[in-house]
DNA sequence: GCCGTTTTCGGCCCGACTGTTTTCAGTCG
């Protein structure tokens, strides 16, 4: 999948194009790269099925660009990205991530100090030669060599997982206030994107002052990056930018409308409020300069003739068109699971014992928890083997006895040997409620024998689901390369699920491919691939996760009771 | 550079905060 770094060298050149002067051609450039990053399939699949025509019919992508979509397939590089680079060497990604220093201030930085990195920067700050450039004084100096530390440790964007805690916490100090009236979180956490760049939070009151003030001050705050009436910004010492804007209650729905995004959601919801007449911005929705919607998120959309669109799905990928066609997705609700389908005990590599994870279970409200211990030749998983799991399988008749009020299910995590079959013999695996299978070894194999490997094992009787189809690990592992349409294919024929895995680190499926799964017929289950009792809270995320991939309760199978999941099984 | 029941040319979402300015450009979201 190329997507992706065909998007960066977007955005690059947008950057540098920003450089000469604001043009629209950086927008373009941008929109591209947020395009791309979001696209469902391979630009260069789509390439290679209708050349420059067939990318033309990505809104967002013309000639111009579909140009050096294909320079970037067919050579590695794009020539126009070269042409500005020369002009300007400069490190940008890393410049960039300097708050407050955008193109055009690094364009000037380079041709009257020859700045090209980070290195630089910091030289000629501490050196005191930026404070007598135009347009710079002492405190840009100073704010620099601030933001230089700052970029220094920078990790980006944040799991969602680790993030929206955190959020909670602030949002819970600031509800103590008696100032506050009304709070809310926003941007792309509301949004429940998988990674978050920073915290938004709003706050309806009539004291924006003791609220601000309040604010910057906050324990862990090690930067203001600024603070006005209206809208503030931190640093907090966790690494994590926060975002905080204080709105009049009049204009609450439109101001988490406008915060909550995403961006190319807002542009497409402005552009609809332009046709109609109207003026769209955070504090309401006019017509002729008189606010008709701003109180609550709902009338915002329904003035601009549209049905509401949940947060999760505002990423400008068709829930514009759907909410207009009245074919918005029922989604799951984060109520709607029945029972934990991917759970390691201490037979295994977890560290809780069955009967104590049944209890958690319980206590979370589930009618069922299905034991998926690995079944792996890996040491340091402690995998089961036929018998072991023979013998788990009467452990759990035993603790069903004992506890009421849930139902604990025999299961396994059957690792994928190479050529496709199974590490535990089918005469044990059919004694199971639930098998989920996975890759946990040779992820380095190539995309036909992959897709192979996990076709062939779905084609086993015995397997009802795979997990963490995709095998990445948000920042760190790409995942391993397959024909997905093919697993999809397959997948739909043997009625084998895949799984959406939970976990924070993992998410996978992706948002795109839950939606290509769903518009395929092919069913989902979403598990935490619970390690410890901590890990089921995590939950929320995968149902966040089957909601941006616009997913309904009816798509996700443990959504279903004990009986009905079990029968869906049977073969 | 993209796009079209406002246009194949002339628009393109819109506002807050900062710093260095005497009215605004740059940056950010």
């Amino acid at each position: 999948m190329k997507n992706l770094e065909i998007a960066k060298l977007f955005y690059l050149m947008a950057e540098f194009v920003e450089m000469e002067k604001t043009s629209f051609i950086s927008i373009a450039y941008n929109k591209a790269g947020r395009i791309l990053e979001s696209l469902e399939r391979d630009a260069e699949e789509i390439y290679n099925k209708g050349g420059i025509k067939e990318l033309k019919k990505i809104p967002g992508i013309g000639e111009g660009i579909a140009r050096k979509i294909e320079e970037y397939i067919k050579t590695g590089e794009i020539k126009r990205y070269l042409e500005l680079k020369k002009k300007c060497p400069v490190d940008l990604e890393k410049l960039t991530s300097v708050e407050g220093l955008g193109a055009k201030r690094i364009k000037f930085l380079y041709e009257e100090l020859k700045v090209k990195n980070l290195n630089d920067l910091e030289k000629v700050a501490k050196a005191g030669k930026i404070a007598g450039l135009d347009n710079f004084g002492e405190k840009s100096e100073k704010n620099i060599l601030q933001s230089i530390e700052i970029a220094k440790v920078d990790k980006g964007r944040f799991l969602l997982g680790k993030i929206l805690p955190r959020a909670r916490n602030i949002i819970n100090e600031l509800k103590e206030l008696p100032e506050t009236e009304k709070i809310n979180i926003a941007g792309s956490a509301r949004r429940m994107k998988e990674t978050v760049g920073d915290i938004d939070i709003l706050i309806v009151s009539s004291n924006p002052e003791k609220i601000m003030d309040y604010f910057v001050k906050m324990k862990g705050v090690i930067k203001i990056w600024a603070k006005g009436e209206t809208k503030s910004s931190v640093r907090f010492r966790t690494g994590f930018d926060c975002d905080l804007r204080v709105v009049k209650k009049e204009s609450f729905g439109s101001a988490l409308q406008y915060f909550t995004g995403s961006k190319d959601h807002n542009i497409a919801t402005r552009r609809i409020a332009i046709k109609k007449k109207l003026k769209l911005n955070e504090y309401g929705v006019y017509r002729n300069n008189k606010q008709i919607a701003g109180k609550n998120e709902e009338d915002i959309y329904k003035s601009i003739g549209l049905h509401y669109i949940e947060p999760e799905l505002r990423a400008n990928t068709g829930e514009i068109e759907a909410s207009l066609e009245n074919k918005l997705p029922k989604l799951i609700k984060y109520n709607n699971i029945k029972g934990e389908i991917h759970c390691h005990s201490d037979w295994s590599d977890g560290s809780a014992t069955i009967e104590e994870l049944a209890k958690i279970a319980k206590g979370i409200g589930y009618q069922y928890l299905v034991i998926t211990d690995h079944a792996s030749p890996l040491g340091i998983v402690h995998g089961l083997d036929g018998g072991r799991i023979l013998k788990q399988m009467k452990e759990i008749d035993k603790v069903n006895k004992k506890i009421s009020g849930i139902k604990i299910l025999k299961g396994t995590e059957v690792d994928i040997k190479a050529d496709g079959t199974l590490f535990i013999e089918d005469s044990v695996l059919s004694k199971l409620d639930f098998v989920i299978g996975a890759v946990h070894s040779g992820f380095k194999m190539d995309k036909e024998n992959m897709t192979r490997r996990i076709t062939k094992a779905m084609e086993n009787i015995h397997v009802d689901a795979i997990a963490h189809p995709s095998g990445r690990i948000i920042k760190k592992r790409e995942g391993y390369q397959f024909n997905f349409s093919e697993i999809l294919k397959v997948a739909k024929k043997t009625k084998t699920a895949l799984e959406i895995n939970a976990h924070e680190s993992r998410l996978d499926l992706r948002d795109v491919n839950i939606r290509q799964a769903i518009n395929t017929g092919v069913k989902l289950v979403i598990g935490t691939d619970v390690h410890n009792i901590n890990y089921f809270k995590m939950m929320e995320l995968g149902i966040a996760q089957a909601r941006r991939g616009w997913a309904e309760k009816k798509d996700v199978l443990n959504t279903l009771s004990t009986d009905n999941f079990l029968k869906y099984f049977k073969k």
